[in-house]
DNA sequence: CTAAAACCCGTACCCAACTACGGAGTCAAG
DNA sequence: CTTGACTCCGTAGTTGGGTACGGGTTTTAG
């Protein structure tokens, strides 16, 4: 059961797939083993580990390249930069979770208006969204919200 | 101030880029006027209107398609589609969050036990995330995972 | 030995929401 | 009447994480 595998038996075992592998090789998060002379490349089982690897980490929030920055560190002792970037991640996600919170209400509020409207009234979402005449517009005409 | 403006004025009235207005137009979110015969497009001042409630409704979470939905039922009395729309978007704003707060309360564990772990033990985050040796895999190796 | 399956590789395409570019036309000021 | 700002238009690039295609080679099953 150590057996070196082909990227069909690989991506199985990983359960990507095989073009999968063949993106993270061009990222460089895996190794692409040497061709013998025009045939195919196999790989040593510890590969499907490394998928493993990327699939947990993508599931805890990390992009492909912080990804490839935690492989690098994936050994070392170096806890100080895995706890940067894992910081750096979850500072992320929750402004991310906040912005969708501020919908979610926004959104929720609206809705329950809606339902608690009487029929002949105007939409209270519609209501919402439109521009009302000369609305004050934006204070601040900052750059675009990068969202 | 009523007078018709030109894409510029237009952009800048409503906070927005030029290139964004003719992205708009594309999509079919906003009306293009007629051009005077090889002249310049003159938009009437309501259109800024239109461009700030395509972007609130961005900010309450709305895709530019189902924008483009609620712009047809903008005027009408059509609560009931209206309703559909708003609650999909909300089904998939909740959905979004608790996957986020998922990987928020995972990755603030793993944190927080790496800090709390003496130095010379492995880093939990790391450790989190390596697969280690022969893990049952897969019990269901089942298609491919939609992510 | 032959045919099917699997591999290799480059390239192009997908999603969303824009942004950028470049050449040509137009418009207003000096 | 020229300069410079603005507009028009099609096309292509961006980000992130892949998927799809197609033609050529290699391996494997029968």
């Amino acid at each position: 059961m150590d057996e070196p595998l082909r990227v069909g038996a690989l991506a199985k075992k990983a359960g990507v797939n095989v073009e999968t592998i063949r993106y993270y090789q061009r990222l460089g998060l895996i190794d692409k083993p040497d061709r013998p002379l025009g045939g195919q490349r196999s790989y040593p089982p510890v590969t499907a580990g490394r998928l493993q690897f990327i699939r947990r980490a993508q599931q805890l929030g990390f992009t492909l390249d912080e990804i490839a920055d935690l492989l690098k560190l994936e050994s070392g002792a170096d806890r100080a930069s895995v706890r940067r970037i894992a910081g750096a991640r979850l500072v992320q996600i929750r402004a991310r979770i906040e912005d969708l919170a501020r919908m979610e209400r926004a959104l929720a509020d609206l809705l329950d208006a809606c339902v608690h409207t009487p029929g002949r009234l105007a939409c209270p979402i519609i209501g919402a969204i439109t521009p009302h005449a000369q609305a004050p517009a934006a204070p601040k005409p900052r750059t675009h919200v990068k969202r």
